[in-house]
DNA sequence: AAATCCGACAACCGCATCGGA
DNA sequence: TTCCGATGCGGTTGTCGGATT
């Protein structure tokens, strides 16, 4: 019974394939990168009659897409709230921490990176993340991988967030930065039902399309010659921190005090120090590290009253990885950024077999 | 200067799910 | 209850530009 029920559903599937097929043919459906033209032709349609009943949209604008296509590039590309440019360390920071507790399931990811995208994020996590993981060998869903991140990655994220702040001429309140802070109780108390916001700070007027595209990375690129009207001036770092949207409380992210160099305090797990003296440095941020420094979105963050907790979250990390520093005698590196030795897989395995106590050792990566 | 390699990202594809008829 | 179109999601591929040889 249900077998004949499947292969009715997929013969009437296959019928539904042949005839869109035909009508492709019969239309001569456009593929590959879309062109201003198209852009144009999808954002009147959309500000006309709205989003959604993609492929009567396809049908109905002019365009010779697939209802699939127009939908991907409206919401991947020319939604006005879209966020341009590099994926900011809080935006990084959370992505890791979210991927730890729910996989590959960007869409759910993106929902709590405001004019992030999926694709964006899925796009970030195979040439940034996994690029780390295939260096060490090991797979970048193994829990070796995740502690090393926890550990490593995180903290450098938050190490440049600090240095962008200490580097900046803006006022931070210092009480952010102190120690103190975090042990005295000094962590934010976040809503546990707001969702947790990271950049949003965005200007949409400056993100419309056609006013820089990929931001950092230049223009849109289009298959034919893009008008020099597309690109429009006062596309970065012009908003004010009173126009921001709720920013991050890193209270809020499940690892802060599982991972702190403090929970060994009351018998946590994984300390930063333990691997330090391994020499398990060297994590690439990343091409986009460079722009962490001039990003003013940090800025407009640490500046915010609601990110105590983010301030002495940072401030907690640091003691670890400076506590990493000492133990190892210096093998991570200085304050500049050069972290010259590779990581060996086998060393990170070792270390964690020993600081998990096998409890967390699958055994072969 | 040309060829090749590689990273980054846009776009596509197949499948799953949802919701209305 | 079943069918089917619309939509969403995750994996994969294609393309471009910069770096390297």
């Amino acid at each position: 019974m249900q077998a004949t029920i499947m292969s009715q559903r997929k013969g009437a599937a296959m019928a539904a394939v042949a005839t869109s097929k035909h009508e492709e043919e019969m239309m001569e459906l456009r593929r590959g990168p879309w062109t201003l033209e198209e852009d144009n032709l999808l954002m009147n349609y959309i500000a006309c009659h709205g989003e959604g009943r993609w492929n009567l949209l396809a049908r109905c604008s002019g365009l010779k897409r697939t209802g699939k296509s127009c939908r991907l590039r409206w919401l991947n590309y020319l939604k006005p709230d879209i966020k341009s440019g590099n994926l900011t360390p809080e935006e990084q920071l959370l992505i890791l921490e979210l991927h730890s507790k729910w996989g590959n399931r960007w869409s759910r990811i993106a929902q709590h990176l405001p004019g992030r995208t999926d694709n964006e994020i899925k796009n970030y996590w195979r040439t940034r993340v996994q690029k780390q993981a295939r260096q060490l060998r090991v797979d970048a869903n193994s829990a070796v991988f995740r502690d090393a991140v926890r550990c490593y990655w995180m903290p450098r994220l938050l190490e440049k967030m600090a240095a962008a702040t200490a580097t900046s001429a803006h006022q931070v309140d210092p009480a952010l930065l102190h120690p103190a802070a975090h042990i005295a109780g000094g962590m934010a108390s976040a809503d546990a039902s707001s969702p947790v916001h990271v950049g949003g700070h965005q200007d949409a007027a400056t993100n419309a399309p056609g006013s820089g595209g990929y931001g950092h990375h230049g223009p849109q690129r289009y298959p034919v010659d893009p008008s020099p009207s597309t690109s429009t001036s006062g596309g970065s770092g012009s908003t004010s921190a009173a126009a921001l949207p709720p920013v991050p409380c890193f209270s809020e992210l499940s690892w802060v005090d599982q991972y702190s160099p403090y929970a060994d305090l009351d018998g946590g797990a994984f300390d930063a120090a333990a691997l330090g003296g391994l020499g398990l440095d060297g994590l690439d941020l990343g091409p986009a590290d460079s722009d962490f420094y001039s990003d003013s979105t940090l800025l407009d963050y640490l500046n915010s009253t609601c990110c105590t907790g983010g301030g002495a979250m940072m401030t907690t990390m640091m003691s670890g990885v400076n506590a990493a520093h000492s133990s190892c005698g210096g093998a991570m590196g200085g304050q500049d950024g050069d972290y010259g030795s590779s990581w060996r897989a086998d060393d990170i395995c070792q270390a964690a077999a020993r600081k998990l106590g096998d409890h967390q050792w699958g055994g072969g990566i």
